[in-house]
DNA sequence: TGACAAAGCACGAACGTTCGTGCTTATTCA
DNA sequence: TGAATAAGCACGAACGTTCGTGCTTTGTCA
């Protein structure tokens, strides 16, 4: 590791806690200057644009989330375990021991909705990897036995997702003590219609 | 209505349209200006500071909503229907028949929940007015013999909620053409377990 | 005429970005 | 091996623009 992409690593830990903090557009070369003693230019040298920090710092986002929540609920058994895994690790994911201020998906995929660009299009990839993991944790899970043969997966990924939304807000905005509490009892009918479907009408 | 006061209606409605769009951090003086055809100062003297601008748009944005979703909404009657009411008319506040933008809650839900003051406080008091709204009208519902008597209406009210956060990830961010049939699914498994609860584990 | 509304103008600060200049490492070659 | 050369890295200064925010002046109606 060279000195140049050793700093620049520096730089984008930095940014991405700013950046859940502020949000991506809130993220400044000024300030991530200032927090990392460097001088702006110094600085902005490493990326050549603005939005190519945002990518960048999106990028470095990603590797956080995978060494944070991925890659350790990859080694829970396939099945509803391995299900149960990816979710407690969000959990912890979103509440501090990722970023200082949080996912910075979660921000970032209602700030930049409206703009279009390159860190648009990288977020959108990345959501889409995301909700495809699920559906494919999801779909081992029928085959190990453990869900309902006839499963929606994605429609399982999409509302285990749409969980995490409505947790955050709830932690973040609402400071709700109830939040993760809630949002486990959401979790679990999702897993109980994920079993078995209700047959009432 | 005086002069000023309505132009200050003029203003504000501009003001929701942009920050639907751009997030409040993101609605500046300038480009508010230059879209309602007024100067910065002449504009900037309805409110004072940038922080009160920001208050009176997230009000201007709640009496949208509530012309929007909720009025309509109250209409119907009592019980199940009346929460299928708000449902359906969220979705249409949040696709376009709303502000230009769409909700422009949910963003500035993660927009503000780490940056303290005024404006986050306001939109906190209104997250919490929503949610107890959501939860009354489960409540009415209940006692109208619709939903099941043990039905914990802060919990559905928290989950109702949800689901309109992941629909609009979906819709915006996403572009998914299945957003609402995603979203409906959902609420449709909600007012399932509303109405009686799955007997089995 | 007097009160209020809007414009005009200017401010200091911060924004993203460019430029030219040194300092530190690698690389090359005698 | 040691000097010469090149590449990489970070810096300070300044660019033009936009930010939020004040003052002062003009316009517009009761």
């Amino acid at each position: 590791m060279t000195k140049g992409t050793d700093t620049r690593t520096t730089i984008l830990d930095e940014a991405a806690n700013l950046a859940s903090i502020n949000g991506l557009n809130g993220l400044t070369i000024g300030t991530l200057a200032a927090h990392t003693g460097m001088s702006k230019s110094g600085l902005f040298r490493h990326f050549g644009s603005k939005e190519d920090l945002q990518v960048a710092t999106l990028r470095a986002g990603v590797d956080r989330f995978t060494e944070t929540v991925i890659r350790p609920a990859l080694k829970a058994p396939r099945g509803q375990a391995r299900v149960r895994a990816l979710f407690d690790r969000w959990l912890e994911w979103g509440t501090g021991h990722g970023l200082a201020g949080g996912c910075i998906f979660i921000p970032a995929s209602f700030e930049l909705d409206d703009q279009p660009g390159t860190a648009r299009d990288y977020l959108v990839t990345t959501q889409q990897d995301w909700l495809d993991l699920l559906a494919t944790t999801a779909r081992k899970a029928v085959e190990a036995g453990d869900f309902r043969p006839d499963l929606d997966t994605a429609q399982f990924a999409y509302e285990f997702n749409t969980i995490l939304l409505g947790f955050n807000q709830a932690y973040r905005l609402m400071r709700d003590p109830k939040a993760a509490e809630r949002a486990l009892l959401q979790y679990e009918r999702l897993i109980k219609d994920a079993i078995h479907a209700d047959q009432l009408a």
